[in-house]
DNA sequence: AATGAATGAGCGTTCATTCAT
DNA sequence: TATGAATGAACGCTCATTCAT
């Protein structure tokens, strides 16, 4: 919801217009995907003209990282919700975490939009940057479970073990997303994940994680 | 490996320039990513002219069917050779696929060519069907290993559990995959999903997949 | 002269440069055919680049659509002005009606024009189309003083002796047109067609229309 | 029947490919048009290489030439076969000559060919010759009747009312043929021919012809 | 007599972008 | 703010043609 251009989407109409762009380009992203997402179409999706389209967004880029950002604050935001009303059981924190990344993968959004944003990533540079502030953000919480699960970890091991985690659910999202193959599997998924991490969270020693074979 | 057009790619000289033309794509899907893959580039990295590669490949799907079906070749070529040699310990063996697995990560071409196919899958067809082929037959090794570490869960719980599994893995890719910020903890992540997947599989029991919370 | 895409050709540059292109597309296809007529030559003709001439007409097929309404309103607008200041004596009328047909093959537009519209209307349903529209209002008047001519004739016979004196007009297109062989001739062909068709139209009787041999 | 290159299409195989490449070039220009018509399609069409196309025809115009020859022969020769039988009644004669090829128009091939040779012809110096050569000799039977209906008629004179009656059928081609909406309506179109030209030929004067007005 | 391989130009079309209004 | 007009490059693709085998 923030713009390139100075000044611009300032009156309620601008930022209604930034809104129509916003929600076409994601649209075209996750229906048809990056290759197929250009400006041209952004602004049909938007019932724009293509110049007006470029007043709000100079160049192609400008549009996708202000998408990107708009994309992510509403993963953000809902993940922030989690945090209000959690209990002090770390275990219980943890499971609940899981249980909601892992559910949302089923989300027809979330599905198709961070597949693409993992390729974006590999060959777009402020995407690669906003995966990593992402998914940093994402580990804080189960970064302080693990640590008071198991304090005999020290900083970097909980880091990785967190990581481990985090990346083994985003891994499920082409498998049990909405519209694949097992998605009806998802609780189960949701009940293997937890107890999979759970018990590696508490068992797991320093020597386990840094041996070298 | 197999081009499209009938008596194309017959003569030795053919079958040499449909391989220049699949390196020339793969390195372009690898360094650019798919929404930069055009018939163009193709060619100039061939050093063929474009007509010659619509000679081959008529059509750019051709081209990209073709080039995912070359690609995925050289993993499954890698991935039977494992099998030689396995010992008769199951548990020794889940060891040796998740290790070569995720150390597999590390490799450059799969760390940007899987993304690449994950978000094609997403909005194309080909590409989609190709993903559970590969998968399918990736996970047909782990079934084996968890039955005969946990006989007691169902056939259908065994493929869910090899699904977690290989899912988890994948998700690794975008995190510790060649280039990546976490590249250099490969090894302890291997680690860690060889100690959280081998305790799973064998203390799970089919009521934790099943149950309803 | 109307275009095709919405919100273009609305102010007067646009409408200029919808002229220009209309233009240069016809001159085109009279100079070198519809086989020859791409949209770069238009371009190229009307002194624009292509992109702005896709701007106009999104695809060819719009353009040529245009160009066929464009080019028979042309003929339309002329050939309503014959019935202005037409006396009541249908016989007058009708000599008038064959003089301006004929005469009008000798016109170079014409000539080549036509034979193009008759070729594409064999293989394209507009062409085809536009062209029963043109011919059916061409005939309206020939219908009207055959009926006051011969009154014998019921509304079908009348309409085919119409279509007979309507097609074999235009039959004389690749013979006496500007440029042909017979062009000199044109004169005397009419005053044969006059002649002929003014005898026929008098003389003729249902039976003559439909006895079958 | 005839090809360009010296030396090919002497062997009976060769005469063979021939007849496939000139069929498949002629179904293409029916059901196509002349601008769809090109050397990979007639290839196809022919199931040949375009190589070895290209070793008949060097160049598409050598095969549109022969495909041209070949094509009017067929006509030809069936119009000649008119005259075997015919009586020396010179009414009769034109009777059945103007009932032929009025007929004739109701041929598919007839209907859609021809056309495509009219605008050629705007165009295309072989084509155009070609017409010449044909439409001559088909006037030729045409003027022996009329001279001999009407001997006060100078050889100019009869020249132009042979053209006008030839050019008159022409002209119902893209109304009475194969498929136009007119197609039902033939026999009558022939029999107002039939009685139009007759009464003409028989009436018209040395004045009527060249009277200027 | 026939094929497969290759080229280079041109095709219709889409694109990001600029700019005057 | 917003539109319509315009550009130039690139896209996937088809084409006529050449040539080695």
């Amino acid at each position: 919801m923030r713009n390139i251009r100075k000044g611009t989407g300032e009156s309620r109409r601008g930022k209604e217009t930034i809104l129509l762009i916003l929600n076409s380009a994601k649209t075209i992203l996750i229906e048809q995907g990056y290759s197929k997402l250009s400006m041209r179409k952004v602004a049909v999706g938007a019932e724009i003209s293509v110049g007006n389209l470029q007043y709000y967004y100079p160049s192609k880029n400008d549009l996708l990282k202000d998408l990107l950002d708009h994309s992510i604050d509403e993963f953000m935001n809902e993940f922030e919700r989690l945090r209000v009303g959690v209990n002090n059981d770390p275990e219980l924190h943890l499971r609940s975490i899981i249980n909601f990344i892992v559910l949302d993968l089923g989300n027809p959004t979330t599905t198709t939009f961070y597949p693409e944003l993992w390729a974006l990533a590999n060959h777009d540079e402020y995407a690669d940057k906003l995966m990593d502030q992402i998914y940093a953000r994402v580990r804080l919480p189960l970064e302080d479970c693990i640590t008071r699960i198991n304090p005999k970890l020290s900083v970097e091991q909980v880091k990785k073990v967190a990581l481990f985690i985090s990346a083994s659910m985003e891994g499920m999202t082409m498998f049990v997303g909405n519209g694949k193959v097992w998605n009806d599997s998802i609780k189960q998924m949701a009940n293997i994940a937890i107890m999979s991490f759970l018990q590696m969270v508490k068992k797991i020693t320093p020597e386990d994680i840094d041996k070298v074979l």
